[in-house]
DNA sequence: TTGTGTTTTATTGCCTCC
DNA sequence: GGAGGCAATAAAACACAA
């Protein structure tokens, strides 16, 4: 007796836990409430709830993920500005565009800022249908606003929201910092850089009829600077390296025919890297879905690893010690085209830990993609669950752009189904010795999808190494790599 | 193994708008 | 006054270094 009153009160107690701890989301519910988010940053009622019964959330659980994500946003944003600061005056390059649009100083933490529109508003003409200048747009909301823009019009488009920038968000302005640093770095990174590239030099006709004045005063300046080495399209500027010794990247595995992009690469040829080969924890995975969704073609991050910038994998290993808020905008540094959130993604997821890829990557390098426990309780029910979810839904990715709330919902099954759907492709490509040619078949078998465009729009900036260099992708590069591959078998 | 730091989630209070 | 959002705070979960 005294027993089973233990136990009662052993399960109440539980319970009472269960119910008083908090739940760390899925990673599916993640990525999903960060999908949702870059769609809808305020969403309704009616869109809540229905997020909530897709996830099997409360509403106040998505109300509050909703705010918090906002805040983290923010915070990211915030930071940045910070950040941009300290660069603008250390390094000047932007330092009139600060100082025409009067950037908030880092001190200011809240969104005074001259520019900042309403996102409510800009939401409720999102959902209208009203669309408005871009220039308009605050500069948190210009992610918002131009993924709708991306998937017609590349020209303004971010590669993520975010993220997180994204990953992950994400809705910050990394540019500022990064065209300034991969400008005066050396313009090579130009074209990997969408955000630069797209800001600066890649589609300047288009960004300059979108973004406004204030902006285009900063890349006047930047143009100036770069004197002679900028170009409005074409090659990347006119930076010359020294060639590399042979076998300086001497890659034991890859042929050189069948990858000739990875060459010259070693890094991305370690385990850390293309960790799918073992055993992803759900979250791990997560965040690798969210890179390959993020990326404009997934398959672009396997067979362009180059996107991996050099210096990129050169910081990481420096700034190895650094905190994790450093760590963020060295990331954002890292990984110009980003919107950090989520960004990154981002955020970084990100996102969701859009920002501490850099930890993550330690971990990944260490432990090779160990990441964070994720019991298979938490994700499989809801994997499942969006397994169950027949999807017709899943082809018609088309509505995603359509501003209705139930459409947006409606991706929210394909979210999961597409993770389920899509690992499989990717782990063939990983697992392959020779996982280029596999990549190659995989992408020939998978060509109806455009996964980048219709599947994975807006996904969370998230700040990894992996997604970062991904999703940054310029469209034109996977172009490129087409040509590439072409010019390969040629 | 433990301590520390970071991120995420939940709660609460205040503010603004209708 | 109610609803929604923001900000601050606490606490849990997690990763990492010693």
């Amino acid at each position: 007796m005294e027993e089973s009153n233990e136990l009662h009160s052993e399960e109440n107690k539980t319970s009472q836990d269960n119910n008083k701890k908090r739940k760390l989301k899925t990673p599916a519910q993640l990525m999903a409430l960060e999908k949702f988010y870059n769609e809808h940053k305020y969403p309704t009622e009616e869109m809540k709830s229905q997020v909530a019964e897709q996830l099997g959330l409360s509403e106040k659980q998505i109300s509050g993920w909703f705010c918090h994500r906002r805040l983290k946003d923010k915070r990211l944003s915030r930071d940045e500005t910070c950040a941009n600061g300290r660069q603008d005056r250390s390094s000047g390059v932007i330092q009139d565009r600060a100082s025409g649009l009067g950037q908030d100083s880092c001190g200011s933490t809240k969104h005074g800022d001259h520019r900042y529109v309403d996102p409510r508003e800009v939401e409720s003409r999102r959902l209208s249908g009203h669309d408005f200048p871009a220039a308009d747009i605050t500069r948190e909301y210009r992610s918002h606003y131009t993924e709708r823009v991306g998937g017609m019009d590349n020209t303004s488009s971010e590669s993520s929201s975010s993220l997180q920038d994204r990953f992950f968000t994400q809705n910050e302005d990394p540019y500022d910092v990064e065209t300034s640093r991969y400008l005066a770095h050396n313009g090579v990174f130009s074209p990997i850089n969408p955000r630069g590239t797209e800001n600066m030099a890649y589609k300047p006709a288009g960004y300059l009829k979108v973004k406004g004045e204030a902006e285009n005063a900063a890349i006047t300046a930047v143009k100036r600077q770069l004197g002679r080495h900028y170009q409005e399209d074409g090659p990347p500027l006119g930076v010359e390296f020294d060639l590399l010794p042979p076998g300086a990247f001497e890659s034991p595995i890859m042929d050189s025919v069948h990858e000739p992009s990875i060459v010259g690469n070693p890094v991305l040829r370690s385990p850390d890297i293309s960790g799918v080969k073992g055993q992803l924890s759900p979250r791990t995975r997560y965040e690798v879905y969210n890179s390959k969704f993020s990326s404009q073609d997934s398959y672009i991050q396997q067979e362009n690893p180059c996107i991996m910038h050099g210096f990129d994998l050169q910081e990481k290993k420096s700034s190895k010690k650094l905190r994790q808020k450093s760590t963020y905008i060295n990331h954002t540094n890292s990984s110009p085209g980003k919107n950090s959130s989520l960004d990154i993604y981002d955020k970084s997821v990100g996102g969701t830990s859009a920002y501490n890829t850099n930890r993550k990557d330690k971990m990944r390098s260490k432990r090779g993609y160990s990441g964070r426990k994720v019991t298979s309780e938490q994700t499989e029910p809801c994997l499942h669950e969006y397994d169950r979810v027949s999807s017709p839904k899943l082809v018609q990715r088309s509505d995603y752009l359509k501003p209705k709330p139930s459409s947006s919902i409606e991706n929210l099954d394909g979210e999961c189904k597409a993770m389920k759907v899509y690992s499989n492709p990717i782990r063939v490509m990983m697992n392959s010795t020779d996982e280029m040619v596999v990549a190659k078949q995989a992408r020939v078998n998978l060509p109806q999808r455009d996964y980048s465009t219709n599947s994975f729009p807006q996904l969370p900036p998230r700040k990894n190494q992996i997604k970062g260099t991904a999703m940054e992708m310029p469209s034109s590069f996977s172009e490129d790599e087409t040509a590439e591959t072409n010019s390969s078998v040629d």
